[in-house]
DNA sequence: AATACCCGCAACCGCAGGCAT
DNA sequence: TATGCCTGCGGTTGCGGGTAT
């Protein structure tokens, strides 16, 4: 018997989204939480296939993500670990809290390789283009991430006194072997390898690893508090966001938000995670989000006012920049 | 101003792995 | 063990906006 299709296509949608489908997807995800993506597209009745329906809200509508352009922390924390892991951009993206998979690969394929060849290191091996050239040929062989190459080469990146001490610390905590089958146990300290430095760096930055989040359910979403209500315009790296809102049809834009901007400014340099609940603005107006749709049935399913949950946790750059 | 070209990003596609039966 | 379902992953594509001519 063969494989069936992850979804009939016959009459799905494709292409990009509409608000009106984004609205829907997160409407059904906030109030029911992420559940068995086949289910996702009728229940939430959206003419999408699941896997679309899981892409988007993974890459796009997650609460948990940062938009904008990866900052130089960030872009050095993608080279590193790509030197470590290769292309496994799933791993990579699980130590940049807020970042996707998608994103980073993007940005790497457009923004890193140029500069890495610029600087006249070649993006696949990391080592020195001039070395390179003549011991391989980068493009036409698969990667070999660098702990399998015993971390020959000197990489810039490894002068930062801060990835020189987190590797220093590394090698301190690198424990015994155990009777474990090797292979696992190499994939394993690997793991540890890689991540040990990554955590202290995401207590650095007082933001948490996305592989430790849990499915959001809707009563987990926090918002920080707004010290200031006036709705603000949009940030720049708000356009970045999906051609779906290129036009006035952005209809979260007209909500009353809370002044994320000034959110930042306040509280994330100076590491100020205090989250507290939305206020009484927001709430109503994520409540006309949530019952201003056409569908009466499905009203009635999600007919629980937000302000009923007891709690909404949510990141404030996420849904300032991806959806406000 | 019009057209061609380039670039970045969102979305798609197909495969693989994990899990249940 | 075999089969089917679901999800996650990485590579690729194509659209849309920006820039050059």
């Amino acid at each position: 018997m063969g494989r069936q299709p992850c979804c009939d296509k016959v009459g799905l949608k494709k292409g990009p989204w509409t608000a009106e489908e984004d609205k829907k997807l997160i409407n059904f995800i906030l109030t029911n939480g992420q559940c068995c993506w086949r289910a996702v597209p009728k229940l939430a009745g959206l003419l999408r296939c699941g896997k679309s329906c899981r892409l988007r809200w993974t890459n796009y509508l997650r609460p948990d993500l940062k938009r904008g352009l990866l900052s130089e922390y960030e872009e050095k924390m993608v080279i590193d670990l790509h030197a470590q892991l290769g292309n496994r951009w799933s791993k990579i993206a699980s130590h940049l809290p807020g970042r996707t998979d998608n994103e980073i690969k993007n940005h790497w394929n457009t923004h890193i390789k140029k500069k890495l060849k610029k600087m006249g290191i070649d993006p696949v091996t990391h080592k020195s283009l001039s070395n390179t050239t003549e011991q391989t040929q980068p493009d036409e062989q698969p990667h070999q991430p660098m702990q399998e190459q015993h971390q020959q080469q000197s990489f810039p990146l490894e002068k930062d006194p801060k990835f020189e001490s987190q590797n220093d610390q590394n090698k301190e905590q690198e424990k015994p072997e155990t009777s474990i089958e090797s292979s696992t146990i190499t994939e394993a300290k690997e793991e540890e390898q890689i991540m040990t430095p990554l955590f202290d760096s995401m207590e650095l930055m007082n933001e948490f690893c996305t592989d430790e989040v849990p499915i959001i359910e809707p009563n987990e979403i926090l918002v920080p508090s707004a010290p200031s209500t006036s709705p603000t315009t949009t940030t720049t790296s708000s356009s970045t966001t999906s051609s779906s809102y290129s036009n006035s049809s952005n209809f979260l834009e007209d909500l009353l938000l809370p002044d994320f901007d000034d959110y930042n400014d306040n509280n994330i340099d100076n590491n100020n995670s205090s989250m507290t609940l939305w206020d009484d603005d927001f709430i109503r107006s994520l409540n006309w989000l949530i019952n201003d749709d056409d569908d009466g049935d499905r009203n009635q399913v999600f007919d629980a006012p937000l302000n009923q949950y007891p709690k909404v946790i949510m990141d404030s750059e996420s849904w300032a920049y991806g959806l406000f």
